[in-house]
DNA sequence: ATGGGCACCTGGCTGC
DNA sequence: TGCAGCCAGGTGCCCA
């Protein structure tokens, strides 16, 4: 499911229901996720106020008094705002239980997902503490792009949904950006020039924000933690789009795979 | 260091 | 109706 712009509308859609209020309990019903949830996980946020709800990469940061829980939504993971009682369904792993009644429900079909907890920073976490740059902050711009793609031979596409290059572009903002860029995604990252990546870093930002504006993409199943879908889909203009026309140019959306994955792209704006 | 491929899962859709 | 095959919003890990 979730790209950076669909963890953001989580966070600002669950913060509300959670910031300031204590945990009375977390109920894991099933602990296999892509790591199993560490047995002691509830007790040790059981009883702690939540201080700070923070994003970092696609990763949900829930700050406790003296620790923090790691999230991730995975491929196929949501979080909703619900009722406590309300009666479980299918895949909805783990319930976060708090003073007020209401829970955050994590439902995730594919258990792609993760659930940890520290006492410690949690930038400092194993999986965190190598991430890359935040794309919508200043330090990520064309100058940092050309110079971390220097002698790169990976294909722009790839190199830009490397977490060690960028965090946050996944496979849909990925063509989008790309598009936007101008720029086709097969090009190895190394021959980008310093004017492309330019508008590369700036288109990323900018989907990346208007995505966000616009609650994320609902493809299949995405909802908020309210339930409603995201409507950036309508502003997309080559995911999914294989066989039709280009809303710039007309030209025909082109299909193809890199990595396992599909990317998208218009023969006719891109070069 | 870099790049490529695999693995982890369930569910929806297509075509025979 | 059943079933095989393919595809799906992610990313850590292993290997060359």
């Amino acid at each position: 499911m979730p790209e950076l712009p669909e963890v953001e509308t989580t966070r600002l859609g669950i913060a509300p229901a959670i910031l300031g209020h204590r945990i009375t309990a977390v109920v894991v019903r099933e602990p296999r996720l892509r790591w199993r949830i560490a047995a002691d996980l509830p007790e040790a946020a059981a009883r702690q106020t939540v201080r700070n709800v923070r994003r970092r990469a696609k990763y949900l940061l829930i700050d406790l008094d003296h620790g923090s829980l790691i999230l991730h939504l995975g491929m196929s993971g949501n979080l909703r705002v619900m009722d406590a009682k309300t009666a479980p369904i299918t895949h909805d792993h783990v319930d976060i239980v708090l003073e007020t009644g209401q829970c955050l429900r994590f439902n995730d079909p594919r258990r792609f997902g993760s659930l940890h907890y520290t006492a410690a920073d949690p930038g400092e976490h194993p999986l965190l503490k190598r991430l890359a740059p935040e794309p919508l902050e200043d330090g990520f711009d064309g100058d940092y792009l050309t110079t971390t793609a220097r002698g790169r031979k990976v294909t722009i596409k790839q190199f830009i949904m490397n977490s060690h290059v960028v965090v946050g572009v996944g496979n849909i903002y990925a063509s989008e950006s790309l598009f936007r860029a101008g720029i086709r995604p097969r090009r190895a990252a190394g021959r980008i020039t310093r004017e492309e990546m330019a508008k590369l870093a700036a288109a990323i930002k900018a989907v990346l924000q208007d995505a966000i504006k616009a609650g994320g993409t609902t493809l299949r199943d995405y909802v908020n933690p309210e339930g409603v879908s995201g409507y950036f889909r309508q502003q997309l203009f080559v995911y999914e789009r294989a066989g039709e026309p280009c809303r710039r140019c007309r030209t025909l959306i082109r299909q193809l795979r890199q990595g396992g994955r599909s990317t998208y792209f218009c023969p006719g704006c891109q070069r």
